[in-house]
DNA sequence: TACTAATTTGATAACGTTATCATAATTTAG
DNA sequence: CTAAATTATGATAACGTTATCAAATTAGTA
């Protein structure tokens, strides 16, 4: 099998090469210890590495250090168009400072979650960013190592959390509906069984309260998850394509991500429903399908970078200095970013 | 600073604790050697670690095995959507024999690139994936460790390759196009300069040759490669907003990625041009983007996710058998996914 | 029973670094 | 020109596993 026994120079050859102990040697090529070391020795060495062709080797420095220089990312599928970006800006504040990523895909199934929390034990990885993929996720396998979990669900409170406030971005949206004069909107969420109790209908219909305006029931739609981006849109399409052939259709439709907020547009361009004359359509992430849809979709876009910089940089403190303090809970801003799918309500309106 | 130095549970805590060898625990605990343990001291040995809570060091291990069970993947970009179903076709084969997979993105910079390849060195990784930023892109620095190339280009037919038969994808497109009547196409590709001789201008020519079509020059159009789809994106569409002013214009645009052909779509939506009606648009590499937009596009399908696993498997295999058999291209077919934004050639047509 | 063969265990030497301590070489001070 | 302080190098012990070989135990056979 596979043994990769290469007979590579190690820290000795080197040392026999120039005719200096192993100690020197490991002085001048890898040790941050004593700068201990004559010019003219650290020459003799280095020379005599690159002769040698020595090349360190971090498996045998990481046992004696014991420490892996690498942190876990766990998410549930990096295939979803949310994670990609997120996970470029862990990878940004690792690399910079030295570490390594490893990246577990659970696919939103638990005891796949579960294993990869016992090989990130088994690894030593020095760090785990985590999206839980169920907020029933336990996380005590993780033992000693230090953890930052991406998650804006208050059932995480006694852990730190990096998050987005969506809350206040949603609001976001629906004042600029408001301002722009819609006064019969639609809610559309996807997978709120996973998210545990759904506070979207709630600020909804508190929303609707504060304005004094009235709302039906009706328009609070729900769609499944899917395991994949595509079967999460397919099934989105399903409930639109009722939904729209409604005689009176709200004037704008909220979705609580941009997939949903997609499938929207594409029935209503089928349908021939124009967006945003007929109908104003505003989803919520900011993933790349929205700025190339026709019309672009206007959205409340997530820094998912700054996200991942942030986790990645909460969890290096950490990992740092583990100082028990509180369960920190950061929560980045939403920005409302706006494109042709919204529009003022006009005398088009039915 | 972070010293990692948790005091965890050894083989030699487990071996005092049910008083047995080390040498006996060990070959209970991970030992792939001798099954030469008695049912009784085994469940004496897995009792003992199960008190002292004993979790297999992967350091001590592979430092001792010299193996890290770790493969690399270098490529441009994580955000650029082509690369998600890749990694994880990657990580399927790759978890499921046991390898994590660390990734590199270089973001087209090959001096970056190359730093990472020194990594993969020092790190020892088994074995590496990986997508060359550049035809240049020298691979020597990595030594003796095996590796694929995730690439298409002649240029690199001394190595090892998985890719794309980008070429009769291509075909298939243009073939499907003339059989819909389109008898004037234009070309977009994008960033040319990069992949060296530009095969599909030639490709696209000898087509119209055979077909004893007339090809207009100013139906070749290039755009630049951006550091992000979203620019990328951007200066596509500046490409076309000037191009679809023209007073006369081809019925079909074949483009030589999902990006370019969704700026066509929506700048051709923003000015009311008519797609499939009045205009084809055709794609290539089955982004998710395309499924959304309106129309949905119809696109030359990679199958990323088969691609991802076919590399990992072939690199698996010469990591486990390294015959120094001449190198092996192999090219996966693609697929032709027909969906709204192509039709056929109406009276409609200027 | 006694002697061989098979099975099961134990002692111990690696793996290549880093870190500690001791020693040798050099400089500074008196 | 010594003695002490400083600086530069060397010898060596870890780190926790796996693997090799030897020793002990058990089973098999005459």
């Amino acid at each position: 099998m596979g043994k990769a026994t290469k007979n590579r120079a190690t820290i000795i050859d080197v040392a026999k090469e120039c005719g200096l102990s192993q100690a020197t040697v490991a002085r001048v090529l890898n040790g941050q210890t004593g700068i201990h070391v004559k010019e003219i020795t650290r020459k003799r060495v280095l020379d005599a590495a690159k002769r040698v062709g020595y090349q360190r080797n971090a498996i045998a420095a990481n046992f004696r250090l014991q420490q892996t220089n690498t942190i876990a990312v766990s998410i549930a599928d990096i295939t979803n168009p949310f994670y990609p970006e997120l996970v470029k800006g862990i990878q940004d504040v690792a690399r910079e400072r030295g570490y390594s990523v490893v990246q577990f895909y659970n696919e939103w199934n638990p005891e796949v979650e579960q294993e990869h929390f016992d090989c990130m034990v088994r690894t030593r990885v020095e760090g785990a960013i985590l999206s839980p993929s169920d907020t029933a996720t336990d996380f005590c396998s993780l033992h000693a190592i230090p953890f930052v979990l991406l998650s804006n669900s208050e059932k995480f409170a006694m852990y730190d959390t990096i998050g987005n406030d969506s809350r206040s971005g949603m609001r976001l949206a629906l004042e600029r509906l408001y301002q722009l004069g819609h006064r019969r909107m639609a809610l559309f969420v996807g997978g709120s069984m996973r998210s545990g109790v759904n506070w979207r209908a709630e600020l909804f219909l508190e929303f609707h309260r504060e304005k004094g305006m009235p709302v039906s029931l009706e328009n609070l739609l729900e769609s499944d998850f899917g395991v994949s981006s595509t079967s999460s849109f397919n099934a989105a399409r399903r409930i639109m394509n009722e939904f729209l052939d409604r005689p009176v259709l709200p004037t704008a439709i909220f979705s609580s991500n941009d997939i949903l907020a997609l499938a929207t547009l594409q029935v209503a361009n089928e349908k021939g429903i124009r967006v945003p004359d007929r109908l104003s359509v505003v989803g919520m992430d900011g993933i790349f399908s929205g700025e190339v849809s026709s019309p672009p979709l206007t959205t409340v876009q997530k820094n998912r970078r700054e996200i991942g910089r942030t986790a990645a940089l909460a969890l290096l403190d950490k990992i740092d200095s583990p100082h028990e303090g509180t369960a920190k809970k950061q929560l980045l801003s939403c920005k409302l970013i706006e494109r042709g799918s919204m529009g003022p309500v006009s005398a088009n309106h039915g």
